[in-house]
DNA sequence: TGCTAATCAACAAGTCGTGCTAACTAGCAA
DNA sequence: TTGCTAGTTAGCACGACTTGTTGATTAGCA
């Protein structure tokens, strides 16, 4: 994701109002590694700003979906996650806490064998699901 | 997936009752890769059996799903799918159809790098996204 | 045969996300 | 500074998907 100050810059390029409420989300998402929910994004928001609405939030975060900013992430756990790492990566999720960490895979393009003759593929998603530290830590 | 014959046998020595209902679905799902949401599973079975209820169908999955005898996979679709397929294996989901095949991945398992140190990976799912062979012949 | 699980219909609820409206607020260009 | 217009808000609703509940009926199987 760009910086707040770009993304500021961008939204009037785009003719979008740069408002409060989406500079504290810009902000917010900055350099955020915890792939929040927009609830969890809203929670955080209204204690900076009391009155931010739920929908504002959303709102925005599929403006910045859209433009590309932040990528959208269904982990199957319920609610969609953001995450302002653009790159190409993919994620590992803890399955008793649920916490989620950014990982690179370098052996990508994958192949794969099937039944799908001329598949063209255009992305490729990778989940690894386990044990975090610090959960087996506890369970030990 | 067990065979329609072995989830009967199954079903009766963990004490659950071999309903009509439930063989159909048994049968309905046997070598199925069509990778069916539950509604789209009710919608058949209703056909040959009128006055099963989606419940039921539901409630047979969750079984079905608890013993290990289908996968259930969430591709950030709408609804779960259901995999009678339990190997170790990959999808590909066609973005403009909607299709999913099933892949098999032999590099893995994979390696990884970010901030994770100590992280017990039990699964890895891969999902390839594109653009079958049959919708890139309709759009060419 | 009879206990008991399974099924069914019907209704409800919960979660996640979005649509709509009406009124107010405020960004930003002229 | 003014004024157009987009953005925000509350509130209500809906839709998709899935599960819970209840109460009556059916049927598996020991």
């Amino acid at each position: 994701m760009k910086t707040p100050e770009e993304l500021v810059a961008r939204f009037r390029e785009q003719g979008y109002k740069v408002t409060p409420q989406r500079q504290l989300i810009f902000r917010l998402l900055d350099g955020n590694t915890a792939h929040p929910t927009a609830e969890t994004l809203y929670e955080v928001a209204a204690k900076q700003m009391p009155g931010i609405s739920l929908r504002t939030v959303y709102q925005t975060l599929s403006e910045l979906s859209a433009m590309g900013e932040v990528q959208h992430i269904d982990l199957g756990s319920g609610a969609v996650r953001f995450d302002p790492n653009v790159d190409d990566h993919h994620h590992v999720v803890c399955s008793t806490c649920g916490v989620v960490h950014d990982v690179y895979v370098n052996q990508t393009p994958l192949q794969f064998e099937g039944d799908v003759e001329g598949f063209a593929v255009h992305s490729t998603r990778i989940v690894f699901s386990g044990e975090c530290a610090h959960c087996a830590h506890l369970s030990a």
